[in-house]
RNA sequence: GCCGUGGUGGCGGAAUGGCAGACGCGCAGGACUUAAAAUCCUGUUUCACAAUUGUGAAGUGUGGGUUCGACUCCCACCCUCGGCACCA
């Protein structure tokens, strides 16, 4: 209840509070436009669309591929164009960056700052579907949209190097890069258990589906399916994915992440033979180390349908087959839900401990994951949990090889000397792992291995709105790749594009479409009807805005290497093993086929947190918290939402938005055009020549570490300083104008060209400097402490810093100091330089 | 369970070994106004005492430690958020 009351007593104040500010504003600008000089209100309306449009007339923020600049490539995600809009969260990002790219140019730097649009996809297919009009068409109206929005806010991209991955120009390309996979093996078709969105009607990626088995896009629980589907050979590229990101300037959490989710782990893969059979079982195992303790086998229920099934005793048949069908049935959540619970049936198998010559029975048990190693492991009772969990079950025989154990009731899994296993007796393990594996080798009982968490990736949808797969199955020739000069495969325009469900595309009806002539034998053949995950648009966007017209490759050579590698990619958190990873490995790919010049696509990359309603929950129609941009640009300006997102909290935090806050940077705003207007004098005082100084030291570093909220704080303080009656100097004026521009560019514009009367543009003026010799204060403050407490502090010139003599003998005189050291011994008198004294007394 | 991040006023947060709470919000009081809005001024960690400038104590998740001095470094623990997890 209170809850309500407060959020109402917000709304309301933020639409009253706004009617009047609105109209106030209104009511100046007359005044305004007789009489500059005497302004006292920025006419944010008037002003902001006049800039605007004259950046744009004299193209100030084209990079040229032909500059003596040094290039740097700034990039941040480039959106899905949402029928929402732009989103609160999207003006973080990208004004944060803009404040960056702007600050480079100003520093001689030739910036690359591009936009463009994650096209296809599901989003905008779903969006379409709800709509009822078509993808195409609504895409296109998106853009618009986004592009009216984008250019409200005055950001400084490079329009001429917009994309779109729905083009049939641009998805040439993303069809291009699959050929060439599928040329180096890195794409095939096969037939297993697939993630599957009931909701979405699709196949998704391991890394689509959220950690409680979601759809990270939609939300709904997937299912397990098996389907013949196109993958991705990411896994061959896992080590190098890892490894590599010694190269390159992530943040923590983001490298842990994708470490986390490739999942490296190694141990050995052991060869068991089957008892008079000839068929073997391989198990991977981190602990080999325990081999003479295996006393049986567990299969996964999906490895046992696919490799056992025939060699089960027919004893044991039924039960097995029953077992298997009802584990397959179950999904994922209930197999989760069942976790302590270790049930199997016992196959009637029995396989050899190549270390111990020990018959094992062989088990199926749905808690060994079918994807996870081989699918297959060796149970250790004495020394693994569920394999201990598992034998008590089903009274199988504990073998303890690792002595250390303190109680009986559980599995031992800690360090120890090898016991009951022959000559490796006495080893101390796991930390003489190296020489057991070596061993294992030279025995020929199996070899060293790793494996991965990360799987190949499910490159398949059965959806319209996706760039069509460049290949025709032939009855004779089976999968035939399109021939290059056939590019692109162009989508074809269907009135009925919504998913069947059934497992094929929508495009399977598009007949005239999909019936072709074998590229290879010349016979009917008909086109693949899957389409490509909208992963596949975004996993190389940053290589075509190098040359994003570019008819003949998928960039010029020297294009590339002059802007690559990205020096600055920003984005957000939700994509670290989903895009960021998945671009990593096309672009190390393109890499080996020598298509593009670097390893690593993306030099740093650092996240911004998400934008919260005001609520503090996420901003959601059903909440009625959605912040919609343009109303506050509408009511307050570009300017004073840029500045707003960058002070609401540090960049890479999730921060609930706050109207109050909002208010107060508007208030900043207007109080500095006002000073500019007023109060820029002959000359600068001192102290504020030394804050002015101080400030611009601030700002440049900060920047640099992406700390926007201290800046404005820091820009706040300086005027705060300047309104205490202190004078400003023309030059002066103008640096501080140069320091705001990046953040408020507008207000800094209209300042620079028709208060300070200098040439268009500010956004082109050097970037100020700050002299060192004026950030020191001529007169310093001293704390003077005993033991460590605050009791005085003493004001001396600059001058008498290090003279630690006199420092401390004007701390003894200090009347309040005096008060805690009389009669009592001063055992050390401590005293660093310009900035403290400590007396220790009894 | 593993990996990562963080824990500071009424709120967002600042300070990375040296005056804790910058800056902003909110709140309280005041000025201007017929009134309101806007704007401006003053105060604002808590507690106790003094009631005028003040005086003292406590205080950065908890408990220890290092140091003249710790929000900051070290050890142990608790909690929040994010990722992974029947991973053999």
């Amino acid at each position: 209840m209170l809850f309500v009351n407060n959020l109402s007593k917000e709304y309301n104040h933020f639409s009253f509070m706004n009617k009047k500010s609105a109209s106030n504003r209104l009511s100046n600008l007359h005044d305004k436009t007789h009489n500059r000089s005497n302004q006292t209100s920025f006419n944010h309306r008037e002003i902001e669309k006049v800039w605007q449009k004259k950046w744009e007339e004299n193209k100030l923020y084209y990079a040229s591929d032909a500059s003596d600049k040094k290039k740097f490539y700034q990039l941040i995600e480039f959106p899905y164009p949402s029928g929402a809009g732009l989103h609160v969260g999207h003006v973080r990002s990208w004004t944060g960056m803009d404040a960056y790219s702007r600050k480079k140019r100003m520093e001689g730097y030739n910036v690359l700052y591009p936009i463009g649009w994650d096209a296809f996809g599901l989003p905008t297919e779903n969006y379409a579907i709800k709509m009822g009009v078509h993808p195409s068409i609504i895409t296109s109206k998106n853009i618009e949209n986004f592009k009216r929005q984008i250019k409200s806010l005055g950001i400084s991209f490079d329009w001429s190097r917009e994309i779109n991955t729905s083009d049939p120009m641009y998805y040439k390309w993303t069809q291009w890069i699959f050929l060439k996979l599928y040329e180096q093996g890195l794409a095939y078709q096969s037939e297993t258990y697939v993630n599957w969105c009931p909701y979405c009607k699709t196949n998704l990626a391991d890394e689509e589906v959220l950690a409680n088995g979601t759809h990270e896009r939609c939300g709904n629980l997937t299912e397990k399916r098996l389907q013949k589907q196109w993958l991705l050979r990411i896994t061959k590229y896992a080590e190098r994915l890892i490894n590599d990101l010694e190269k390159v300037n992530f943040s923590p959490s983001i490298r842990d992440q994708q470490i986390n989710w490739i999942g490296r782990k190694s141990g050995a893969e052991i060869v068991f033979q089957l008892k008079g059979k000839s068929d073997k079982i391989k198990v991977f195992t981190t602990r080999p180390d325990t081999i003479f303790g295996v006393t049986f086998m567990v299969v996964s229920p999906e490895y046992a349908e696919k490799y056992l099934v025939n060699l089960i005793t027919e004893d044991n048949k039924n039960e097995v087959i029953e077992y298997i069908s009802k584990s397959l049935q179950k999904t994922l959540i209930e197999r989760d839900n069942i976790k302590k619970e270790k049930t199997g049936v016992f196959t009637g198998i029995y396989a050899i401990n190549p270390a111990s010559d020990i018959e094992v029975p062989i088990y199926v048990a749905d808690y060994v994951l079918s994807d996870y190693g081989t699918g297959a492991v060796m149970g250790v009772p004495a020394h693994d949990e569920r394999d201990f969990a598992f034998a008590k079950k089903h009274s199988i025989e504990i073998i303890e090889v690792v002595d250390g154990a303190k109680e009986k009731d559980s599995a031992f899994s800690g360090s120890g000397k090898l016991i009951n296993s022959g000559d490796w007796n006495g080893i101390k393990v796991p930390e003489n792992l190296s020489k057991i594996i070596s061993d294992i080798e030279k025995q020929g009982w199996g070899k060293a291995e790793a494996t991965y968490h990360l799987h190949d990736w499910v490159f398949s949808r059965q959806h319209y709105w996706g760039e069509p797969i460049p290949i025709i199955h032939c009855s004779d020739c089976g999968a035939v790749a399109v021939s290059e000069k056939d590019l692109p495969v162009e989508l074809p325009y269907l009135e009925k594009y919504k998913p069947s469900g059934t497992g094929e595309s929508p495009l399977a009806d598009a007949t005239e479409w999909l019936n072709v002539a074998c590229p290879r034998c010349g016979k009917q053949a008909r086109r693949e009807t899957d389409t490509m995950p909208n992963w596949a648009g975004s996993n190389w966007y940053y290589i075509r805005y190098t040359d994003p017209s570019n008819n003949k490759e998928i960039a010029a050579k020297d294009k590339m290497k002059h802007w690559l590698p990205v020096d600055f990619y920003q984005g957000g958190v939700e994509h670290i093993t989903l895009h960021l990873l998945y671009s990593r490995f096309i672009y190390k790919f393109l890499y080996d086929i020598g298509v593009v010049p670097t390893d690593e696509p993306y030099k740093k990359r650092r996240s911004h947190g998400i934008v919260l309603g005001p609520d503090g929950r996420k901003m959601s129609k059903s909440y009625g918290n959605v912040i919609n941009p343009d109303e506050i640009v509408e009511k307050f300006g570009a300017d004073t939402i840029r500045l707003y997102e960058m002070f609401i909290g540090p960049f890479e935090n999730t921060v609930a938005w706050s109207y109050e806050s909002l208010e107060g940077c508007s208030r900043f705003l207007g109080k500095l055009w006002r000073a500019f207007n007023t109060k820029v004098e002959e000359k600068t005082s001192n102290i504020l020549s030394i804050k002015l100084n101080q400030t611009i030291k601030k700002v440049d570093t900060d920047v640099e570490e992406l700390k926007y909220n201290t800046i404005v704080a820091s820009l706040m303080e300086l005027l705060n300083v300047w309104d205490d009656e202190e004078s400003l100097s023309h030059d002066d004026a103008k640096k501080l104008c140069c320091l705001i521009a990046p953040f408020s560019p507008h207000l800094a514009e209209e300042v620079w060209v028709n208060v300070l009367g200098e040439k268009f543009s500010v956004h082109q003026a050097p970037w100020p400097k700050h002299d060192p010799k004026l950030v020191i204060e001529q007169t310093i403050t001293i704390p003077i402490q005993v033991n460590g407490k605050l009791r005085s502090t003493i004001e001396v010139g600059r001058e008498k810093a290090d003279d630690k003599k006199t420092i401390l003998e004007l701390a003894k005189s200090d009347e309040k100091v005096k008060k805690w050291i009389e009669r009592k011994e001063i055992k050390k008198e401590i005293y660093i330089e310009g900035k403290l004294v400590n007396f220790v007394v009894n």
